[in-house]
DNA sequence: TAACAAAGGTCAAAGAAAGTCAAACTTTTA
DNA sequence: TAAAAGTTTGACTTTCTTTGACCTTTGTTA
């Protein structure tokens, strides 16, 4: 007996059909299946997260809700293997550098992505009193190439 | 879009069209959609705000009224102001997604930069096992505006 | 000119979502 | 069969919205 998450997981696949998007209350989802609401994070976050292919937008509040966009097409992707790869650990400055220029040779960046890009990441950026660069930067960089993605899909 | 705030904010935004200004009565607005007047307080402080390129001007008693104004002009200064201001502090991420917004709308980002660098300073991009997420993502947006300008200069 | 009416302003409490996290439980794997 | 991995639950947190009571300013009128 399958279990209440891959249920969950099925109900919303089979709700999206082939949509790209849907928009689902967390509330109603855990009432529907008679769950708790937190069980709906929890597929969101195993089955439905980056690595997936998945990306979330919420709101809190009166008139909330819960975004789920699928991103096309993305096992095929040369992007999905740097985002499973490279990104899936820490990166220097220099070496998603590199990756980017690699990007753009291959169009999937203009020059100017890209260096807004590299702004983003560069140590400057991200020094904090914490010192946690390489795994923000590659967490920056996947999330900036997923919703790329994204766009270049809608 | 299930909120009365949201409604109202499109409301105010399609009767403006592509005017700079509009002129709004609290209490008729109020009245129209059936809520209570600071409500319209609410709409105007979280939708209407500087950050987001307006300002307010208001007039009590009698023929009272409040006049809604888009901000349109740009110049180098307004952006030192907010490196010097809103970007020394923490800043959510939806702030600064309006504040992109505001710099499209005074064709200081073109719209895809907005949207890489909103990619780039989401919480999911810098979420981290250490909490700053504020700090750092201002500090992010900060270098980014920095670095344009300076490209703008060369 | 004092009183009253007609605006708009402020603020805090209540309500309505979604998010987080850790503990308990279940299933899989070595 | 013990350890690891995955799932479920619920208490607590955070964010955003809505409402209403009370305040301030301005215009009008007796």
């Amino acid at each position: 007996m399958a279990n209440i998450s891959d249920v969950i997981e099925s109900f919303i696949l089979s709700t999206m059909g082939s949509s790209d998007d849907i928009n689902l209350s967390r509330n109603e989802l855990a009432d529907y299946f008679n769950c708790a609401p937190s069980q709906i994070n929890y597929v969101l976050t195993t089955r439905f997260n980056l690595n997936r292919g998945y990306v979330t937008e919420s709101q809190r509040g009166g008139g909330g809700y819960i975004k789920l966009v699928r991103i096309k097409d993305f096992d095929e992707t040369y992007i999905y293997k740097i985002l499973d790869t490279t990104l899936n650990r820490e990166i220097s400055y220099k070496d998603a550098c590199y990756l980017l220029e690699d990007l753009v040779r291959k169009k999937f960046l203009s020059l100017k992505d890209a260096k807004i890009i590299s702004f983003a990441i560069s140590d400057k950026a991200l020094s904090s009193p914490v010192k946690m660069e390489g795994a923000v930067r590659s967490n920056i960089l996947k999330n900036i190439l997923v919703n790329i993605l994204k766009e270049k899909n809608s």
